[in-house]
DNA sequence: AAAATGCGTAACTAAAAAGTTACATATATA
DNA sequence: TATATATGTAACTTTTTAGTTACGCATTTT
């Protein structure tokens, strides 16, 4: 894992970070209580960790010597943009299809 | 590009794709078109867009020796449910928030 | 104070992804 | 029909990413 620093669709590419993300979208946990649920070692979790910090997906509150991890929103708003934009785009077309429709029905209303 | 098959998160990591699907939000596109905005080989570009093909994001029409692009929703539905899941997730969130502070601001009347 | 716990990081390996060039093939054009 | 065009694919190289083990360093606990 050279780089700790990818973008946001980079940081999510990655199936085990899908699913810590999921694991703290139901409580926040320590470093050591995610890598309970994963096969990987305990210093694989912990890099895709620091990803995840880095991309902006979770912050981190240290108590004594654990390491609280819980989700934030920011990282999330550059896919929800971005999905945004194509959502638009596809009711965009939707609604051209619509009013075509609508001039051709209009059309057989006058004709007849 | 060993694997063409590859699951919807891992389809848009790529930004060259993503820049492809923008392009192609404008306009469809053949392959050759598509290419000229890139910096990498023809092949290249052909091999995202098998990506993106069996990724569900576009679809092809062949007319003669040529293959137009065009959008396709599938793709992107996957990684819209996603972000609807931690989007309601966020929503919830504040939800929850709204109700401590409004019981607070009751006490308070109350008390008062 | 000694031992145990919860982590980070460095150094390395293995696997996957992205790119290249060279070539094959079908369609269109002169 | 010869040539040009639009593309796909195979074989290879380079780069990135994900994982490992070994180690170090605070912070707790005994």
């Amino acid at each position: 894992m050279a780089q700790t620093t990818l973008d946001a669709f980079q940081v999510i590419a990655d199936p085990s970070r899908r699913q810590i993300l999921q694991l703290l979208s139901k409580e926040s946990l320590t470093i050591n209580a995610l890598a309970e649920n994963f096969d990987m070692s305990r210093p694989a979790v912990s890099k895709h960790i620091k990803v995840l910090y880095n991309g902006g997906f979770i912050s981190i509150q240290t108590i004594g010597r654990q390491r609280h991890c819980v989700l934030k929103q920011d990282g999330f708003n550059a896919v929800q943009q971005w999905i945004n934009y194509f959502d638009s785009f596809w009711q965009t077309k939707l609604k051209k299809l619509e009013d075509v429709l609508n001039i051709k029905a209009e059309k057989k209303i006058n004709n007849h």
